[in-house]
Parts: structure tokens; C-alpha cells; sequence
DNA sequence: CAATAATAGTTTCAATTGATACCAACCCCT
DNA sequence: AGGGGTTGGTATCAATTGAAACTATTATTG
């Protein structure tokens, strides 16, 4: 029979059963840990790499829903841990940045996030590792293509 | 600066990113073509592959939850896409194959579904691919592992 | 053979999600 | 200047999700 499809060689099903896996483990832990939900550890991420930033490209690096990342700044700023400036050049947004306790948290976990990646990647050469995020990262230009 | 974090390069996190970008991709269209959900399209295939099986077989291939399974299936033979027969050997659980109607359904859906695998993963060589996956497999061992 | 634990499947419920609508500010065009 | 369209961000709502509780059946153990 030519042609069949196997669900367990289907690609997008094994790449989001390999996501959720890794996921899920991260996820828990950032949750136990730090009480930090995946976005909003995704934020405290992006801003402690770049000091200043709207919500608006936030949304644009992760691909996160601008709803999604709405809700974590709120949040986040809820806790504390977030600090929003006016941006004058532009009086619809704000700029988001770590306040102290954000980057106090943010060099708690990112070791963390490190070590828990090794856990899992740990077996894997550097040479498997760097060629399997080219491939995801081709992956992701072929699938954003002619949409 | 040394052991610095960038999001960008952590794994789990652009896997994420692929995942979610591809299952989208998949996820408009069956709903658009079909009217099927990811799990419920996962169903019909794990089924049309084994002829009959029980719920809880499928949520053990599939890594989907329980309850997930449990609601495609009721979905699914309320569209007359699936049967139920009692499960002799096990009279909590039911044997679920596909109708007439779900192999038809099948029969559209597989090509189309992977003619769309192909259209994202047409660019790589076939090694590439093969040690794709072979890598998402062993993360997937990687993942299970000690917990 | 009770009685206890485990398993298949469903229901319930609370949390997360994203589509949509919305407001305010901006940009562009004439 | 002043519409018409776009963009940043928030609020609302309906759908999806999974944890936990529950029912019915099966397995295990004393």
C-alpha cells in the first residue's frame, strides 16, 4: 500500500509530542519554583536581554499572542517584578523593564533554565544540538511562508 | 559574560515555537477542510491504523490525555464517524473502529494531511529528516526519563 | 470469597487560551 | 486641519484544557 499514513512518522504530530514532553517539564518546574507561568517567564526572558521593549515586540521575538502578553505584564507588574515607563514616542505603549526584584528573579532562574535544559539535552552532541535548531529554524520559515 | 541565557537559543523554548507554528498550520486547515479537531483527526487515524482499539490504547500511543480521547471519541461517533463495540474482555472499556463513513473520511483526510506535511517538510533531504526525528525521539527518551 | 486496590471511561469545574471587539493614539493623505 | 486606516494595548467572551472526583468494572490479596 503506498501512500499511508502513519500518525507515529507524521512530523507535525511528533513535533508536538516532543514540545508538549519538554514542555510540561519546564513548566512545572518554573511553577513550583518561582511561581512563574511559561509566558511570564518568557517576558522577564526577553526583557532582561534587552532593558526596554514594548509589548508589541515582545509579541513579535516569542510569537506569543498580544493577548497572552497583555496578561503577563499585568501580571507581572502586579508582582512587582515589572516596570512600565511612558514611551514618549509613541503614548499608546509603554516601556517594560525589570525592576530590581525582576532581575533578582530572573538570576535565579535562568541558571535554573540552563540546568534544566542540560537535563534533558545533556546526551546530544553540541554538533546534533546546533543542527537540530537549524532545522527548526527552517522549519519555522517554511511553515510561516505563503500563509 | 559567561552562562548568560538567551531565549532565543534555549531549546525547549523554539520547539515550542515550531510546534505551535506547524500544529496552527494543521490545526486551520483539517478544521477548515473537515471540521476536525486535532485530537479527534488523531483518533481517526491511530484507529484506521489498528482496525480496534480502546481509549485507553490511544491515550497511551497518542500521549493524549484521558479525557481528551474521551471527548473526541463521543464527538466522533456522534458525527457517525466511529463505532463502539463492547469489549468483551473488559466490559468498562469499548472497542472504537471507524465506520464506513470515517474510513471514507479517512481516505480524504490522510493524503491531505500529507500533502501538507510535505508542503512545510519538502525542502529537506530525506537524511535530514531521518535524524529530525530520530533526534525528537530521543529527546522524548530524554523527557520521560527520571521523574 | 470478601475486601481492597487498581483501571476504563465520564463528568465537573476551574484555569488557560485566543478570537473579537474596543479605545486611544498614531500615520498618511489630500 | 481632518477624515480613513492602522497599531498598541485591554476587556470580554466562548472554547479548550486537564486535574480531580466519580461510577462501574476488574484484579489482587488475605
Amino acid at each position: 500500500m503506498t501512500n499511508r499514513l502513519q500518525l507515529d512518522r507524521f512530523l507535525p504530530y511528533r513535533l508536538s509530542i516532543t514540545s508538549n514532553l519538554v514542555s510540561d517539564r519546564i513548566a512545572h518546574a518554573y511553577e513550583s519554583m518561582f511561581g512563574l507561568t511559561i509566558p511570564e517567564w518568557r517576558l522577564v526572558a526577553v526583557i532582561a536581554e534587552v532593558d526596554a521593549i514594548t509589548q508589541a515586540e515582545i509579541g513579535e521575538r516569542t510569537r506569543m499572542d498580544k493577548v497572552t502578553v497583555s496578561r503577563a505584564a499585568i501580571a507581572l507588574v502586579g508582582r512587582g517584578l515589572l516596570e512600565r515607563a511612558p514611551n514618549e514616542s509613541d503614548k499608546r505603549s509603554h516601556l517594560l523593564s525589570l525592576s530590581a526584584a525582576g532581575r533578582e528573579l530572573y538570576a535565579l532562574v535562568a541558571p535554573k533554565a540552563l540546568e534544566l535544559e542540560a537535563r534533558v539535552f545533556a546526551r546530544f552532541t553540541p554538533a546534533e544540538l546546533e543542527a537540530f535548531t537549524t532545522m527548526l529554524r527552517r522549519i519555522d520559515a517554511a511553515a510561516l511562508e505563503e500563509d
